[in-house]
DNA sequence: GTTTTTAGTTGCAACTTGCAATCTATCTAA
DNA sequence: TTAGATAGATTGCAAGTTGCAACTAAAAAC
């Protein structure tokens, strides 16, 4: 039979390559955090993050080529350059802080001084969750890869999918099998 | 006095260095999906993700001595190792979708296939998500940094005093850098 | 007009990446 | 029990990336 390797390079019809071309450089997250945190000047990154000049500049022409910072000279000083986050930028705000969550939970204890509060009643916020499509936090056992012609049915009830991985056995979740090669 | 902008050493009390010294790696959330997606062993990775066999190596070593993969031969063939997720490693889960999904809405065009559903009514995920202590969804414009002092009281007058994360669910907390606020 | 401030570039050494070939331990088959 | 295949890891070398330090360039301040 023929060869079965099946590259699953499926993996580059995932969002995940794209996304770590630019947030995967070393800095990225950290100058992100820095925009998140009302940094705006290159001196101030500088400073703040103790990133060598040279790279802070790669880093900052390479967000602002991805879009996620905007590049604009002052109005009364026109050497100085405002770095502000786009909307795409603050889009990265739940990866960003899912990521922070995740090395606070495992990292050495940590005080927090400025904590970060839901506005409204300055509570601490919650962690970073997966939410169904109504709005059901998610855990991993939740979840499950199913081909689009598999999918669910809102309102009309048409299951058709018999249920192929159990629960917690060989939780397949996310296994994905389909077939697709790029390259040869 | 009058500057509360505190300096770098700040930045280490936040998760997110800690995070990015084992997911910052180049290969590290390739990997990490492979794994989500069931893959187990190192040919597998090796023809799936076409990473070099030496750098699959180092960031296997890496990940497993960062306790995100566990390691150990298999019985039946002692030549064999299985690499599989610890909690540690699942617990990146939300972290990993939310770049995917952010990877997704900026990328070029993609159709998801398979696609990552709710296993109860086989629909699709919704976006990974900023919770309230209480659940409500946050956008950036609801976050605020503040000092622990300054923190609201809970329904049961517990004051809500930052630790750890718990295991789901758990009252967040992120600290800040400089006393300057997150949103915009 | 000289100096200071802000942003960015260049030179060079140290480190990291990744392909190809090699190595070790284990399993399979004759 | 030796030959051969397989799984994983290691080494050598070329190419690329990182980052310190010193330098340029332009606008503002003196």
């Amino acid at each position: 039979m023929g060869d079965l390797r099946e590259p699953l390079n499926e993996l580059t019809d995932c969002g995940l390559p794209g996304a770590l071309e630019v947030m995967g450089e070393r800095w990225s997250f950290m100058i992100l955090r820095a925009s998140f945190n009302g940094l705006h000047h290159f001196e101030e990154f500088l400073t703040e993050l103790g990133i060598a000049r040279n790279i802070l500049s790669n880093r900052l022409a390479n967000l602002v080529a991805h879009g996620i910072l905007n590049r604009e000279p002052c109005a009364d000083d026109k050497r100085r350059i405002e770095y502000r986050l786009t909307e795409k930028g603050f889009d990265l705000l739940p990866a960003m802080l899912a990521l922070r969550q995740w090395g606070q939970k495992y990292g050495v204890e940590i005080t927090e001084n400025p904590v970060l509060v839901d506005e409204v009643d300055r509570l601490p916020i919650g962690p970073v969750s997966i939410l169904s499509h109504d709005g059901r936090i998610l855990g991993p056992e939740d979840l499950r890869l199913t081909e689009p012609e598999n999918l669910g049915v809102r309102a009309d009830g048409t299951t058709a999918v018999p249920g192929k991985f159990g629960k917690n056995g060989n939780v397949a979740h996310l296994a994905g099998t389909s077939a697709r090669a790029v390259n040869g």
